[in-house]
DNA sequence: ACTGATGCGTC
DNA sequence: GTCGGAC
DNA sequence: GTCCGACGACGCATCAGT
């Protein structure tokens, strides 16, 4: 839409509202001329996303307009600022390099837009600029009762989190905020605002202007610097943050709507799980689709060598690129006739109903950069019954280890690994 | 009143 | 949110 | 390098069938 149809929207605004345009100038000058008109009008439907608004000034400005010709409206949301992915902190400060720059925790909840209307109503949006106003009544209060006389009307960036107040200000994940009931009304699940940017407040565009800071550390070598950065990430994820967020402060700092920006970086994991995963995969569901008549996703166990029973441990996604498909009819051969048991046998321990079980035959290596845990089902029983541990990042090699399948990892081993692993997700929500 | 399938929105 | 592929 | 559509996990809400 960006790049096809805004741009011929303003060609067709400004061809019909300015109709001596392209008798003036050589065909390269009209030519660039509505290249920067196309611009401004994806820029300023970025933060006035709205035709209604955009239309009659692009008309009244023609070939002249420009995104300052509108202005933010409280109500309206603006398109979100993202981050740019990093696998880690050297490539960040590679990116960063000469630049000032500051480092935020990335905490693991919702993002909100927090709109101060000129009523004085307060509204929230979602990421996707839906309106979730009414799921937290309890956030409505907050700033109720603290904004009033601050600004009268204003439009700010923040990230809702679940804290657990009444045992020592928890940090909770994203699965248990999600678990809040819609529609307002919960006392389960308690939230508490971090706000991380203010785009609009009074009629002002505050992230117009630069930054004006001292900046800390400037004379730190790149090896301190590390070190120090490091070590906020790690502080990061032991307060269950996602991750950190390294943001730009020189001087074209600033908010960019929309924008995978490279002002932002997003650093969320390091190397990954120390160890990889070996894992029998005894089970699968049916894929529709482009991938119609593959399995996927596979459900991949590990080994109890004391009860002597596979258990599961989470699901391979059904990410395989198109030229993973190549191998489809040899993997299909492992998995199909005599593979394939008529029901699911005694020794497998899951809670999932899978389309159809295997026998166990291959071990996969699953490398990945940290377990999560969720809801439902079942499965390694010292994090806690009732819940699935899942692992984030997933690597596979389908080349398979040649091991046997009772060569895979044992529960104990998995346990101890997500026991271990920095950051801390909690498995014990909701009791 | 319960259950599983489906829908929708979040990440 | 991630990913692969088109541009 | 950037953008965008197609995907996935997972939660609650809803509804049809029992």
């Amino acid at each position: 839409m960006l790049r096809t149809i805004f741009p011929a929207l303003a060609h067709a605004i400004d061809m019909n509202s300015c109709p001596t345009l392209h008798q003036e100038g050589t065909a390269k000058n009209i030519k660039d001329k509505l290249q920067v008109l196309s611009m401004a009008v994806v820029e300023a439907y970025n933060i006035l996303p709205n035709l209604d608004l955009i239309v009659p000034c692009v008309m009244n400005k023609g070939i002249d307009f420009s995104v300052s010709s509108l202005s933010m409206v409280p109500g309206i949301t603006i398109k979100p600022m993202l981050e740019k992915i990093t696998n880690g902190i050297p490539q960040a400060l590679k990116l960063f390099e000469n630049k000032a720059f500051t480092c935020e925790y990335k905490y693991d909840g919702q993002r909100a837009q927090i709109h101060k209307l000129v009523d004085g109503s307060i509204c929230v949006f979602s990421r996707n600029g839906g309106e979730s106003t009414s799921r937290f009544p309890d956030l409505i209060d907050i700033f109720k009762g603290s904004s009033k006389s601050v600004a009268s009307t204003f439009i700010m960036d923040a990230e809702i989190v679940d804290i657990d107040r009444k045992n020592g200000y928890r940090i909770m994940s994203f699965q248990v905020l999600s678990s809040r009931r819609r529609g307002g009304k919960d006392t389960l699940v308690d939230i508490c605002i971090f706000v991380f940017d203010i785009m609009f407040a009074n009629g002002e565009h505050p992230f117009k202007f630069c930054f004006q800071i001292e900046v800390d550390d400037a004379c730190l070598t790149y090896e301190a610097t590390l070190t120090k950065i490091n070590a906020f990430l790690e502080d990061a994820l032991c307060s269950s943050c996602e991750g950190i967020l390294v943001k730009t402060l020189d001087v074209d700092a600033g908010y960019s709507p929309s924008k995978h920006s490279d002002k932002w970086l997003k650093v969320n994991y390091v190397e990954g799980l120390n160890d990889t995963l070996y894992l029998v995969p005894i089970g699968a569901w049916h894929e529709n689709g482009r991938k119609a008549g593959w399995y996927s996703p596979f459900l991949m166990a590990c080994f109890n060598p004391e009860a002597k029973k596979y258990q599961s441990v989470c699901c391979v996604m059904s990410r395989f690129s198109d030229s993973f498909y190549r191998f489809v009819k040899l993997m299909k051969e492992l998995f199909s006739r005599d593979k394939v048991l008529s029901k699911k046998p005694p020794y497998y321990q899951t809670g999932v109903a899978s389309d159809m079980w295997f026998c166990p035959q291959v071990v996969w290596e699953i490398r990945g950069a940290y377990f999560t845990v969720s809801l439902g089902l079942i499965c390694i029983t010292d994090v806690k019954m009732d819940y699935f541990l899942h692992l984030k990042k997933m690597g596979i090699n389908f080349c398979a280890s040649d091991r046997s399948p009772k060569e895979c990892s044992a529960v104990a081993n998995i346990v101890e690994m997500f026991h271990s692993q920095t950051r801390k997700m909690d498995a014990t929500a909701g009791d």
